[in-house]
DNA sequence: TATTGTTATACTCTATAACTATA
DNA sequence: TATAGTTATAGAGTATAACAATA
């Protein structure tokens, strides 16, 4: 008998995670002189896309109170900017400044190297692999 | 023309991580009122074999110092506890309680649930994903 | 009354540096 | 001298609750 094969691909997923994903977050976060989370903020602020607090808070999956302070410290460094919204004042807009969306591309180009074990596969695996997380991410 | 297939690759996972599996972490250590550092570091002392503080570090990815607030925390709920070592009387040896594998039991059957994602994959899909990720991580 | 963002509070994780007790 | 773990300190993320401004 064995695991089902979900739980067995996840579970190597998992291991693949903790193991190079994890510790390399923090490492390109300190590259860049940013704490995870505001990497994590800056990631989600696509340029020339206004977010209000909320819709950031729901994207980091954080209560909106800490959104405050990541979004102080963003802004002190100038990489982003809040703005008022025409429509409701009580909302505040967050957007990316031209400084940001340098440090952000610098970011994803780092963020998007897969680690050796995805990178050394065989050029089939790696086709198949894609087409497979395609597959489960479009349903 | 089309990015690397590993790089396309490493992308899909990335974004299946931060929209499923990193909130669900937090749901999960929450569920057990266990901070995430507190979670793995659970994770990693297998029973029967203890763990030097030192190694715990390794296997966590972070500074000493830390260590021993996240090993205080869990001793004082009774989960593990530090053993003195024969061989070297600095170092703590760290060992999970019966009740801590008991907890460490529990926390493995929720966190090897695969996401929506993977679980409704075509069972050939999970099957070779399972198989891809097990070439990857064997090399 | 309800909602958006802020502030206050308390706890956890994080690294660095200084310290202790051993080696 | 060097190492294992602790303590002190300071900064960052976390949620809850109370609050001001606005709807």
């Amino acid at each position: 008998m064995s695991t089902a094969p979900d739980r067995e691909a996840w579970g190597l997923m998992l291991e693949l995670l903790f193991s190079h994903h994890r510790p390399r977050v923090w490492g390109i976060a300190a590259e860049f002189d940013l704490a995870p989370m505001q990497m994590f903020a800056l990631k989600a602020l696509e340029p020339g896309r206004e977010l209000p607090m909320s819709a950031l808070a729901g994207s980091l999956h954080c209560d909106a109170s800490n959104v405050t302070g990541i979004v102080d410290r963003l802004e002190s460094r100038g990489l982003i900017e809040r703005r008022s919204s025409p429509e409701d004042r009580r909302v505040k807009m967050i957007a990316v400044t031209e400084e940001g969306q340098r440090l952000r591309e610098q970011i994803a180009a780092r963020m998007s190297e897969p680690p050796p074990p995805i990178a050394k596969l065989a050029l089939q695996d790696q086709r198949e692999l894609r087409d497979i997380m395609a597959r489960a991410l479009r349903s």
